[in-house]
DNA sequence: ACACAGGGTCAGC
DNA sequence: GCTGACCCTGTG
């Protein structure tokens, strides 16, 4: 592996473990969107960035080592091993080892905590397709306008400030629906530092977990993925519809619709990688619209 | 056309 | 612990 920059672009030669389109597309992010020559523009950290892989060349554009080694390489979770982690899941059964193989290269991406608060509030009961367009939505209208790449302007995730304090109006007109209730207090609630969700990183999963179920919009499921995606938590094992179809199919037995059980029962299979896992059988089970009638 | 479900959560029994 | 309501939109 050799990282260099090249005019406004870091290059990495030799990535290991990196698809761009397993991790913009797994479902663990809203804000990356694929352009017409197959790389990936998102904004992440106020910063706007393009990803695109070559044979196995990643290049990333608009950027600089300084903000590659200050942002992207955690941002990208470059530290872990995946091919161990795929290597250890894939052993355990043959469910494990098709999942690991169709998700090669997806990565869990370490994201603003509050950022993944409000977009997981605003996933429930929704479509991934309306999820992104809320929060574009929502950024135009209320972040900052941090640049403009191939001829598109971009914006910065609202703050807690914006977005607590923002007319109605603009949630109205966000789609978000019956969750502007959750936003706006949702919202307030870090702005105000009632709670300051950014420190629960610091508590273990379990307390951290009991915290957020305090927020309004936030239960079992948008918790744990708010651990998972926004808080580097990986013993939490999110259940939604396509999870629970997955694990149906493959594990237990259909009666078994008790949600909390279920987590529980992945929590105990997968241990430390349950979080890592569920995201390889989530993205499996909803690309092969596995256990849809 | 129109019912149904989409990365669930909450309030009211 | 269960059950229905919740907004809006794409899908069949």
């Amino acid at each position: 592996m050799k990282l260099y920059q090249e005019n406004n672009k870091v290059i990495i030669d030799k990535i290991k473990d990196f698809e761009p389109k397993h991790i913009f597309e797994c479902g663990q992010c809203f804000r990356w969107d694929k352009e017409e020559d197959g790389s990936y523009t998102g904004v992440a950290n106020g910063k706007i960035l393009n990803v695109k892989l070559e044979g196995d060349t990643l290049i990333l554009d608009n950027t600089n080592l300084d903000d590659y080694h200050k942002i992207w390489h955690n941002y990208f979770d470059m530290d872990r091993d995946y091919s161990a982690i795929k290597a250890e899941l894939a052993k355990m059964d043959e469910h494990l080892y098709n999942a690991t193989i169709f998700g090669q290269g997806m990565r869990i991406l370490n994201q603003d905590t509050f950022e993944i608060v409000i977009s997981f509030i605003i996933s429930a009961r929704n479509a991934i397709p309306m999820i992104k367009r809320s929060v574009a939505f929502l950024s135009k209208a209320l972040g900052e306008e941090i640049g403009e790449y191939r001829g598109k302007k971009y914006y910065a995730f609202p703050t807690p400030k914006a977005l607590s304090s923002c007319d109605e109006q603009v949630l109205i007109d966000s789609k978000v629906a019956f969750r502007k209730g959750y936003i706006r207090d949702a919202s307030y609630i870090q702005h105000s530092l009632q709670m300051d969700m950014y420190k629960l990183r610091n508590l273990p999963t379990d307390m951290a977990r009991k915290e957020l179920m305090t927020i309004p919009g936030v239960g079992p499921k948008v918790s744990d993925c708010i651990l998972l995606f926004g808080l580097s938590k990986y013993d939490v094992f999110p259940v939604d519809v396509w999870v629970q179809r997955v694990m149906h199919e493959f594990y237990i037995e259909k009666e078994m619709k008790d949600l909390k059980k279920i987590r529980e029962f992945g929590i105990d299979m997968f241990k430390d990688k349950s979080g890592i896992a569920q995201q390889y059988l989530f993205y499996y089970a909803r690309e092969k619209g596995i256990g849809r009638k």
